[in-house]
DNA sequence: AGTATATTATATCGATCGGTACGTTATGTA
DNA sequence: TACATAACGTACCGATCGATATAATATACT
């Protein structure tokens, strides 16, 4: 029985992305995101529920899909840090691509809405903690196989290349020069040895 | 001749940084900012602009205290590895305070506006670049006395420092583990050995 | 004291905000 | 083919947004 829906649920989510992820969650409207999605104010609100709920869903999207990329660039490459350097220098490369610089939907959603909103100072906390988890395994297999010399602190390390990351995210959306860049890239590899 | 202004602006400035700093530039109305700077509306609009116009002035004013603080914890201590530490520590003591956490004014600004107006994406690097001058003064301090073994990439280094710290402002507000933070701070601090 | 001028408070502007009521259109089932 | 049902498009809701017009108030100088 009855019409079916127009649209792809998942393309439509994916749009909402985009736009949450390029504005934020206040700055982005209603009419932002419906124009972005395709669809009508009141397929909109059948679908995915209100403002609120269409931007948690537009987020574990894109924490799934971050998740997904960064374990991706940690085991394609001949060794452990040549993976980190693959997922900071891709971080440093989309930094200084033409166009507006977005730099990490999770990270924006930190500094926005964390603060003043439990759910969402949860859910980026625990992307942060899986991708510290994905930092620390790939640190251990370095151990195990000898690229890594033995006497590290694998979790503290993994934490710490968090927090870089983090760092390095935020510090291009001031666009710095590259040398500042590429220095701090270098020096935080460097804790590797 | 005529009659005076019956609000200290500077204060009246201050009022509206907390309100900026606290719920960032979208999310703060006029109403927030009138009731929290004791003022009428068409007062602030004479005294200070529009709504934009006062945000720059209020992160001017953050910048500036934010910068001397930053000056004072360096150099009031009895090394340079100590100021460091005050540094470092002194943003993680506020992070796990009660109440909401702000984290710092400019690193909001950065992720809020940087990258959709070129003013605030200026101002905010060149604070930055500021503390990481005021970071590389430090440790040639540290090399000149002895303290910290020569060999060292003050730049670099420093760079460093900034990326990092701004890491950990971010990641202070999804509130993780203290021993996630106690980990990465002393990794960081450990970088000048 | 009278006048000029800036500040104040009130009240309101048009625009846009997030969210929805409602009538129309399309589809699967009987 | 008629009906039940849900998605669709339009049009609109009250609330709030940033910003001002206006008029009353207070002060410094002549």
């Amino acid at each position: 029985m009855v019409r079916k829906r127009e649209f792809d649920m998942d393309i439509a989510l994916d749009a909402a992305m985009q736009v949450y992820w390029e504005k934020g969650f206040e700055a982005a409207s209603l009419s932002d995101l419906t124009s972005g999605m395709g669809i009508q104010r009141p397929s909109l609100y059948a679908a995915f529920g209100d403002k609120k709920e269409l931007f948690e869903a537009a987020l574990r999207k894109y924490t799934a899909i971050h998740a997904s990329d960064i374990r991706a660039k940690l085991q394609n490459r001949s060794s452990v840090k040549e993976g980190f350097r693959a997922v900071f220098e891709g971080i440093v490369e989309e930094g200084y691509s033409e166009g507006r610089y977005r730099g990490c939907f999770c990270i924006n959603t930190m500094v926005e809405l964390a603060p003043h909103d439990e759910k969402f100072e949860i859910l980026t906390r625990e992307h942060q903690m899986y991708l510290s988890v994905l930092f620390q395994e790939a640190i251990e297999r370095g151990l195990r196989s000898g690229e890594l010399e033995a006497g590290m602190n694998a979790k503290a390390l993994a934490q710490t290349l968090v927090v870089s990351l983090i760092g390095l995210t935020v510090m291009l959306k001031s666009r710095p020069e590259r040398s500042f860049i590429n220095n701090s890239v270098e020096t935080i590899l460097a804790l590797m040895k």
